[in-house]
DNA sequence: CACAACAATATTGTATACAGTTTTGTGCTG
DNA sequence: CAGCACAAAACTGTATACAATATTGTTGTG
């Protein structure tokens, strides 16, 4: 019971770098507990830290080069908001990127390999079924990680995994299909293809599975996100 | 002649924002004239651009999170020296990238586009025969990233441009062809290709260049880059 | 009462002071 | 004189104070 006492240590408590703070807030960001256009005071994350600004700076710097934080001079941080041209962008890169990647990962797959995609899967199902969609969306990014970290290419792993955070962002303004199963069958598919070593299968899978998440966004022009609610609101 | 007082304005009395010594020191990086492994103290910079070292440190940080500058804790900020691992990870990536984009950007070609390139391609002869050989390799990356711009992809383009940097340092840890001609030649090849609009065309040669140029590399794994001197001579 | 000018407040931008660490320099000891 | 311990200097890491800017609130006038 006296060992209890440890346990109440607030946020504030804990030795956070930078570092830490950029993969704390990404992953908050990732899993939509920081919906897009949330601003980020400097003063409220330093408090909520127990840092310095100087720190939070730093680290709000650093998520804007990923795209993640939206930096507008004497006015503050915003959770990034991509637009439409943003988002097809970013799936245009995702798709020269990604199915060779898979390819390569599908032949240099190991046991070890397959038991970190195993497991990703099963987590995800387990967040999906405690109602937990933030954790699920994050798992299911870093399943397409994880698969750039199998292909022991660390320098298109950076790639992917801003591209992932960033898709993220745009799933949150423009999902539209409710239906969550099609994302995980996609993903067993491709284990299947990376357990027989089927490279070009892999590739063909992770094709289909980003153009099936393109299609499952509803990217029209029509709903622009306004940068700030005086500009929607002008006429 | 009372005109010429205002010419002789040092480097230090601009009014530089972080953004611009990120730019202005990239482009030094670029142009071997920062060559790898630089020391860059925060002393150094400050002092040299007039401005506090709360600025020089956010352009080293954005540096850093593009791997042109190696930041070691309470040690300071280096070039970097990309590993023969990362070379080869940096051309792969391009190899994922630049080929399809080049396909592109020769579909969406315009007479304003061929004329940049044009330009680019001019003016690089004349950097080299000027004997500015730092200027010709900066202008022979700009190719590239040109390319992504007339593509209309920019997340693409922020990537390639990136990895078109590290690629200058790569360059200047092992290049070992003197013959500097082939680099043209293939410049020239993809503009034809590019007024034809032929995309097919530019994408094969583009594949072509970028294999030739990881060919021009001695990558075999012997000189491996000391993080230090001290490492280096250690034994 | 609507609206504009102005004051007050809050928040970000920058410089700087101080603390912590690494590196360099010096002198002592064997 | 080589080698080690200790001291000094140089440099980076962090916090904070102050300046600049934007936002919010208030008051007076038409």
């Amino acid at each position: 019971m006296n060992e209890g006492r440890q346990v109440m240590e607030t946020i504030a408590s804990k030795g956070w770098t930078s570092d830490m703070v950029v993969v704390d807030l990404e992953r908050a960001i990732h899993e939509h507990r920081l919906p897009p256009g949330t601003k980020l005071g400097e003063d409220d994350l330093s408090d909520a830290y127990g840092i310095s600004r100087t720190i939070v700076r730093a680290a709000l710097l650093a998520l804007s080069h990923r795209h993640l934080v939206e930096l507008r001079r004497n006015r503050g941080a915003f959770v990034a908001q991509p637009s439409v041209r943003e988002a097809r962008e970013v799936f245009e890169a995702r798709a020269l990127l990604e199915p060779r990647t898979a390819h390569s990962a599908a032949l240099r797959m190991t046991d070890k390999g397959l038991a970190i995609l195993q497991a990703n899967i099963r987590d995800e199902h387990a967040a999906l079924d405690a109602g937990e969609n933030g954790r699920a969306l994050f798992l299911s990014g870093q399943f397409h990680v994880e698969i750039a970290r199998i292909a022991d290419q660390s320098t298109i792993e950076a790639f992917i995994s801003q591209l992932i955070s960033r898709s993220s962002l745009i799933i949150a303004l423009y999902w539209r299909r409710r239906a969550a199963l099609c994302e995980t069958q996609a993903h067993h598919a491709l284990l299947d293809a990376f357990a027989r070593k089927d490279g070009d299968a892999a590739e063909q899978l992770m094709k289909s599975h980003l153009l099936d998440l393109v299609t499952s966004l509803d990217l029209r022009n029509v709903a622009e996100p306004p940068t700030s609610l005086r500009d929607a609101l002008k006429r």
